[in-house]
DNA sequence: ACCTGAACACCGTTCAAGT
DNA sequence: ACCTGAACACCGTTCAAGT
């Protein structure tokens, strides 16, 4: 009766605590996120998630890695979805990002947590540098072909990320859905966003 | 040698945790901030604390209420400073904000803090909206004197304060100092931010 | 009114010990 | 290798009791 993978080992630990995490923090907020009730729900001890992750801060940094990544993704297979515009790509670049974080909300904020005590996790560094070089070559393909203006293109992915970034943060911190004084609805909103940073407030 | 307040009673002990718990987030961060050790560095016992704030939630909101007040009250101040031109009035507020941001950031932090528990404090809520105010007057006045193009001043707005809001998340949380990909000092980044949003990536 | 001390039900982390 | 249980030093919150 002995298979490769026994009873008592739990199989693939390390997988189970990081799903168990992000559907703790989305179910419960990420004051519930506690090192003893992912084991509890994993159904292992209080001390087993030390056997996979050096501490809290460390399960934190593997769910933000994984969040990136999945941003990276999604926005990749959307540009496979639409014409090669490199103006429409822009604007996907923007909108998937939105949309990963408003759809994400638990796992976003872990991506940007407070007092990012996990940024020294290379991994993370490194999925996050990625996921802004998306956005970096998306501009420079549009100031090539003529869709955005000239000038340094890390100065504008500064601003295009710092708008689409700041626009989740309020979204998912409902401090905007909860002001009532827009009227508009998601799509609309973000749609708002990477109109105005395109267009600007010039005359 | 009794006097109106004695030894015993701590006088102004509210002021006093406000002024601890802000101490404590700067210089250990936000972890730190725990209602016990508040308390011990007030000289009191741990539970009186509950006397004026009905918990840590509540300790924190108005610690980000202080917050807004400080910075509607700073803006103003730089408006006085200045002539009366509209655009450079804007351009004020955003300087500003992101400014009052990198130099409270734990602060900062705690208004915008994750999860929102205490959002619906109704002080919280009036001074943070008395903060958005501010904006939303500077956009009107540019539009009126035609420095800003014309639009729903609502939406542009939200793109404003979009842009603030990331760049200061972002710098607070290391995310853009450490990537050593930006080259310019946070004085430049700050002109970069409000310049990219006034004009935009339009040609 | 304002404050205290003990108590309760939790944490994160460590470490010797088990299979 | 991987997991456990007890232990340590903490939390937030409640509540009867003191001045």
């Amino acid at each position: 009766m002995k298979k490769t993978s026994t009873p008592y080992h739990h199989g693939n630990l390390r997988k189970a605590l990081l799903e168990i995490a992000v559907e703790l923090i989305r179910e419960k907020g990420a004051d519930a996120l506690t090192i003893r009730e992912v084991a509890r729900r994993a159904g292992v001890s209080h001390t087993a998630p030390y056997r996979h992750f050096k501490d809290k801060a460390s399960l934190l940094a593997a769910v933000a890695c994984e969040g990136f990544e999945m941003m990276v993704k999604e926005t990749k297979e959307r540009f496979s979805e639409i014409a090669h515009d490199t103006l429409a790509r822009l604007r996907v670049c923007g909108i998937a990002y939105m949309e990963f974080a408003i759809h994400n909300p638990a796992r976003y904020r872990i991506m940007f947590g407070s007092g990012r005590p996990h940024i020294k996790n290379s991994a993370l560094r490194k999925a996050s540098e990625a996921s802004f070089g998306l956005l970096l070559e998306c501009i420079k393909e549009c100031q090539k072909e003529g869709t955005a203006r000239p000038g340094e293109p890390m100065e504008m992915a500064l601003a295009a990320w710092s708008i689409v970034h700041g626009f989740s943060m309020l979204f998912i911190d409902n401090q905007i859905r909860e002001n009532s004084l827009f009227a508009a609805d998601r799509k609309s909103m973000m749609d708002m966003v990477v109109n105005n940073l395109y267009t600007g407030f010039r005359i």
